[in-house]
DNA sequence: ACTATGACTAACT
DNA sequence: AAGTTAGCCATAG
């Protein structure tokens, strides 16, 4: 598989969230055929500033939204869709899908 | 071709 | 519990 098809399943699962859930860079890399969790990331900061991909449902695998430089827009995102994330970034285990 | 840098992680201290 | 380290690999210069 080429890396190209990496990048379109990376995009095909992160659509596939549910809206008021999370999932993991890893967790997403671990569904592809080879993807590493950062190529996760790298593919969600290529993304276009308007896009449909709901790329703020990524979390980190410690259960808090990354460090870069959306991360406010991000939980601000997260929090329109009534996840809560406490002071430390965190959200909670109970929202991360699968 | 080579180095540096990142929206990462698991394993160690 | 909080830092550090070693792997990771696409991108950029």
């Amino acid at each position: 598989m080429s890396r190209p098809d990496l990048l379109e399943q990376i995009y095909t699962i992160v659509d596939q969230i549910p809206a008021g859930r999370v999932t993991t860079y890893g967790r997403i890399a671990a569904m592809t055929e080879g993807a590493t969790p950062r190529m996760v990331g790298t593919a969600m900061r290529k993304l276009p500033e308007g896009n449909t991909l709901p790329w703020h449902r990524v979390v980190s695998a410690t259960r808090r939204v990354a460090d870069h430089g959306g991360a406010q827009r991000q939980m601000e995102k997260l929090r329109e869709e009534g996840i809560v994330v406490d002071a430390h970034r965190r959200i909670p285990t109970h929202l991360f899908w699968p």
